[in-house]
DNA sequence: GCCAACGTTGGC
DNA sequence: GCCAACGTTGGC
């Protein structure tokens, strides 16, 4: 099994928007990075855990912990013109793009502010701290098994 | 709202 | 294939 950190803007969706949905499973589309994409296609397996991290907020943190419930198949919102994330370069044959569903385990009893983890020193390596802008990001064991810790499960 | 970091595009 | 210009993300 694998740990994984998804970030979103909860303005956008939020970790409170997933555990809201009667389903509680939830699509998670519209990646259109190649390096997440390759994760979210031939990586992240069904049963892995997944960070849920808020971002572009005053204070970005983690604040949730989801199970990945379907893996890799093609994100069909980059066919539609009328999708947010429509991709003109994509096609059935060729989609280019990928997404897996989700749904959500549990939220932190406390957040897990990015400060926190930025002074950790356990947490130096994690690709947050410098690479903020991929959007999902590997987690290993150590580094999750930490920000359980702190977040107080 | 600013700006740094990074990814993508397009001319050559 | 290089690189400058541009657009986007996200922390502060």
């Amino acid at each position: 099994m694998n740990y994984w950190l998804f970030k979103s803007e909860p303005s956008c969706f939020s970790f409170q928007d997933l555990q809201k949905r009667p389903q509680a499973t939830e699509p998670w589309d519209g990646v259109r990075n190649y390096q997440a994409r390759n994760f979210l296609r031939d990586q992240i397996k069904t049963g892995d855990k997944v960070l849920f991290y808020h971002s572009s907020i005053a204070v970005p943190a983690v604040v949730g912990v989801c199970t990945v419930v379907r893996e890799g198949y093609p994100d069909h919102t980059a066919l539609n013109p009328q999708a947010d994330h429509f991709d003109p370069k994509a096609t059935p044959e060729k989609p280019i793009w990928y997404m897996v569903d989700v749904k959500a385990e549990k939220p932190l009893p406390r957040e897990v502010p990015l400060p926190v983890i930025r002074e950790h020193p356990a947490l130096q390596k994690m690709p947050l701290i410098n690479r903020s802008r991929l959007s999902i990001q590997p987690v290993s064991e150590a580094e999750f098994k930490v920000i359980m810790e702190l977040g107080g499960l």
